[in-house]
DNA sequence: CGATTTTGACCGGCGC
DNA sequence: GCGCCGGTCAAAATCG
C-alpha cells in the first residue's frame, strides 16, 4: 500500500483553531483586522476543504484497493479450494461428518451440533491451509490492564497465556455473537507502546456485527487496521494506514463487502470524530464560512 | 443459578 | 526422543 498517499490526510494536528471569539470584533476595531482577519479564515477555510477533498479522493482510493483485494481474494479462494490439507490429524469424531461441506458457506439443514463440528474442522484446517488473519491496534490507557477491545461484536475468552515474545499476557477470545461463528481473536498488548492493545482476527465473521454502536462508543480507541506495521508511537492521534492486512485470504465465507465498507467508514469517521485538532478546525471552518456569509450580506 | 472469566493442565507442532 | 512453546480445554471461581 502507498503510504506516501495516506500520509496527506494523516496530519490533521494543523493549528487551526483559529480565535473565533476574535471574530467578535469590537466595534472600535479596525476595519483592516477585520479584513485581515477575515482573509486569514478565508485562507484556512480553503485550506480546511483542500484536506478533506484530499481526504475523500484518498479514501475512494482506498476503497477502490480494497475492493479489488476483495475481488482478487475471492478468486484465490476459488483456486486454493482444490489444493489438498496438510497434516494435523483430526479427531475421530470428525469421520462421522467428513462427508459435510468444507469451505463454503454450508448451509443447510445441519444441527447446532452439526456446525460445531464443521466450525471446529474448519478451523483446525484453516489454521494450517488458509487463514484470514487481520491485525488491529487499539489504542488504551496505559493503566488500563483489562484485554478487552471493543469492536462490536460479542467475544467469549477462553484463554490467556504469557508468550515469550511479550511479557504481557496474551488473550484468547472465541466470537459469542453467534454460535456457528468460529472467528477467533488475540489480543496482547504491543510489545513497544504498552498502551496499545494488538488484536489478531482469524477468520471472517458470517453474522453481521451484533452492535454497530458499540464499535464506535467503545472505551478503546482504534488506531489503525494494519498489518506488520508498528503501532502509531506517540500523538494517539495519529491514523496509520487503514487497510486490513491478511495474510491467506482463502477461508470459506466470503467478506460481505457491503458490512466492510460500512465499518471502514464508520471507523475512520470515528477516528476524525475524536481528533480534537480536526473537530476544532471543522468548528473554525464553519463558524468562519458563516461569518463571511453575514459579512457579505451586510 | 446460569453465564462468564480465570487458570492450570493438556495437546500437538517444531526445532534440536 | 525430548523439551519448548503456543494454543485449547475444562474445572473452579466469580459475577450479575
Amino acid at each position: 500500500m502507498d503510504q506516501s498517499s495516506l500520509s496527506s490526510f494523516v496530519d490533521t494536528s494543523l493549528d487551526l483553531t483559529i480565535g473565533v471569539t476574535r471574530m467578535r470584533v469590537e466595534e472600535d476595531s479596525t476595519t483592516s483586522a477585520l479584513v485581515d482577519e477575515l482573509n486569514r479564515v478565508s485562507a484556512e477555510n480553503k485550506k480546511l476543504s483542500e484536506m478533506l477533498t484530499l481526504m475523500c479522493e484518498n479514501y475512494n482510493v482506498l476503497r477502490k484497493q480494497l475492493m479489488e483485494y476483495v475481488n482478487k481474494s475471492n478468486n484465490m479462494t476459488e483456486i486454493d479450494q482444490t489444493s489438498p490439507p496438510k497434516k494435523r490429524k483430526s479427531p475421530a469424531r470428525d469421520d462421522a461428518v467428513s462427508s459435510a461441506v468444507i469451505g463454503g458457506v454450508s448451509e443447510s439443514s445441519s444441527t447446532d451440533q452439526d456446525d460445531l463440528f464443521l466450525c471446529k474442522k474448519k478451523q483446525r484446517e484453516e489454521t494450517v491451509v488458509k487463514e484470514k488473519v487481520s491485525r488491529v491496534y487499539y489504542k488504551t490507557e496505559a493503566s488500563d490492564t483489562t484485554l478487552v477491545v471493543k469492536d462490536g461484536y460479542q467475544w467469549r475468552k477462553y484463554g490467556q497465556k504469557v508468550t515469550r515474545d511479550n511479557p504481557s499476557p496474551r488473550a484468547y477470545f472465541k466470537c459469542a455473537s453467534a454460535p456457528s461463528c468460529c472467528v477467533k481473536k488475540k489480543v496482547q498488548r504491543s510489545l513497544e507502546d504498552q498502551s496499545v492493545l494488538v488484536a489478531t482476527y482469524e477468520g471472517e465473521h458470517n453474522h453481521p456485527m451484533p452492535s454497530q454502536i458499540d464499535s464506535n462508543n467503545g472505551l478503546n480507541r482504534y488506531i489503525s487496521l494494519g498489518g506488520h506495521t508498528a503501532p502509531a508511537k506517540g500523538s494517539s492521534s495519529s491514523l496509520a494506514e487503514p487497510v486490513t492486512e491478511s495474510k491467506k485470504v482463502t477461508s470459506p465465507s466470503r467478506m460481505d463487502i457491503p458490512d466492510v465498507q460500512k465499518l471502514l467508514v464508520e471507523q475512520m469517521a470515528s477516528s476524525l470524530t475524536k481528533d480534537p485538532n480536526f473537530t476544532a478546525a471543522l468548528a473554525a471552518a464553519v463558524t468562519g464560512r458563516l461569518y463571511q456569509q453575514n459579512q457579505t450580506e451586510k
